[in-house]
DNA sequence: TATGAATGAGATTTCATTCAT
DNA sequence: TATGAATGAAATCTCATTCAT
């Protein structure tokens, strides 16, 4: 057995990854709660109960609900902007986004109930009020930048090689991109999350392409 | 005074006129408290003062919360519904479907609560847990199969007609127009439902049959 | 019997005793539970049993606990205003000031309740704070500011008179005088509540006036 | 370094004074906690991170929430008491007196929180509880005990001396004394602790050999 | 039938105390 | 022995629904 870390430095470290550990079982639970439930009935005492602690250690971690919901948000959004991020690497922007646009229905198809939050919570409705009031709380927006610059980018780079139309504006193109991706893991998530998402990305960007007009 | 109607059928109009204006105000009352304070916390208080009633009334119309809501998602598909309908005289096809979907922006873009409730509500996560359950109450389903039908039939004639491809299946097709519609929709809405919704219609259009590709 | 209040307007009438009614049973309720159990750990479910009603119901006549407890403060704050108003007929000042006395200490007397809120809640230290911070909610203040200007005059006028003493401040005797009062409700508490308060006040009297030095 | 004391009376020696230490900082503490945001809602947490130490320790030194705020006021009464003995050696008993006051004034004035434990919690309602309730806590009975009979002892010695009117019982003389002198401290406290409290001891000490009559 | 207050089950949250390290 | 997080009982508060008028 290793000696047992005896100096404050060690036992803060141990600490602080038992915390983590802690927070991360908690919205992993929070999230397995949601997609059994729904979002809109969440109860603090079911998370609690499926993290395995008590109800008030929640609180240890999390001020009060609100605070856990928005953190699993952010934390999914996270992780699709990592799954995006993932695809850098490649030379051509096109295939950059269709690598992008696996990546991430591979994570969502993984996650429907972070998709649940991402359109019931902050996602739709709360996240829009905070617009409309101004109050926008730094990381939801932050986040959102970060998705839109990337799309961007890539779109830019895509009509500066010649490979997409340029009589439409980047922004709309950028819209149309994200809202078809928004659409099939809407439509997906409407059909009840059938085990097919990931393979209907390459179908989505022959549409971004081409469009439906007979040849 | 004016003398009271004596006859038995008058009485029983007028007293059913009454109940549907109790009915629709409710309803019309339900959906502005949703528009202002979101869907996750309607309160059956606030829906009442805002339909300037008591709270014990609502109850006079609708068996309790879950029927109130429900009755708000019927109602506005069926609307949807109608302003689809209103394009059948069109004889192209594709001139069909671009009029629907300007009609069903006209439509979204007056009433965002409605879209509200169809992606929060049974719209999306609750509704799928039926679906997925078998619980599947009927009057959700034949709405999405109506909104199906009319898109397959309209794009089944467009494809008859060579004005869309064929090497996509039917569905898939149907299945990314209307992930487009959803598309935009959840982007506009995501914006914060700016005044320009129905303006994107054509180039939506546009993007659904010609795509992102240079010519 | 009487015919029924058929009009808006009796209905209403109705509806505001009750409404008034309710209140007081609560705050009544409230009372007695801080009488018998202490001022430290009153809980809304006690005083919702002690005044016979539903733990809800409570919520439908105050905020929270904190409303409740400072409308009991602000109730008997004013009843002891009425009783010291109720001396004002005398035409000697001094009987005036013993007559007041004597109405504040049977008051009192009737409700340790009232002296133990008035000492341990707003009554002292968070009342205190208020000043401090310069919050001062209204009620108080005013409450607090009539009572010292029911003394003020009264003890102006008697100097006027030759009554009492020139050489002190007419603010310092009116600060003697309801310290005192204060110091005999104190002891008196501290004693246990014993039934012979009211006996105290000629003795109080006698003091204020003349001193505790040999003749 | 230095050698480490062997002998095991020194050890003991050390351990006991820094568990006083430990002790002191966590009452010194509360009194703070108390002072800053009242005594209602202290909170053993609070205390613990005023006195710098972990919320576990706080059990370490103290039974419970409840012995802590015990041990504040039997320390603070305490402390009052060595104030009023220091008073002993003057010879004249009014001047004793005068003495005493300033004395509580002063030790008062530096110390507003234990007034308001000496007030909220066992001073007042719950100690008065337990009188009526007859378990009488020894040390708190104890402490008023000596109070009264300090008081009572010089006002006897006054009034042999010819210096205190006979008329009035000597109990009640004491009562009237400790009253007033309650009174100045309540009157000060809810005029929000203004710097002048040992000012107003000769004040005080005049109204009480004197009183309010004109001469 | 409309009213609007009462109800009370149930949700959220707090915090004194315990306990493993 | 100090630590600081876990615990969970208990308190506050909410709100859909009921019901007397």
């Amino acid at each position: 057995m290793a000696p047992p870390p005896n100096n404050k430095v060690g036992r803060a470290r141990v600490r602080e990854s038992v915390r983590t550990a802690y927070r991360e079982a908690i919205l992993e639970a929070a999230e397995r709660v949601i997609s059994r439930d729904g979002f809109t009935g969440v109860k603090m005492a079911d998370i609690a109960a499926e993290a395995g602690v008590a109800a008030g250690t929640v609180y240890n971690y999390f001020k009060n609900k609100e605070a856990v919901l928005e953190s699993i948000k952010l934390r999914g959004f996270e992780q699709i902007h990592q799954q995006m991020l993932a695809a850098r690497a490649l030379e051509d922007p096109l295939e950059r986004i269709r690598s992008q646009v696996r990546g991430v229905f591979e994570y969502v198809e993984g996650r429907g109930a972070l998709f649940t939050i991402y359109m019931q919570h902050g996602g739709v409705h709360e996240w829009i009020q905070q617009r409309i009031h101004k109050k926008g709380r730094g990381a939801n927006q932050e986040v959102f930048a970060r998705f839109d610059q990337l799309t961007l980018a890539t779109l830019e780079e895509a009509v500066a090689r010649g490979q997409v139309r340029e009589d439409i504006a980047l922004e709309d193109l950028a819209e149309m991109l994200g809202g078809l991706i928004d659409a099939l893991m809407f439509t997906w998530f409407r059909q009840g999350c059938p085990p097919n998402l990931s393979e209907k990305s390459d179908l989505l960007f022959d549409m971004f392409l081409h469009g439906a007009h007979a040849r």
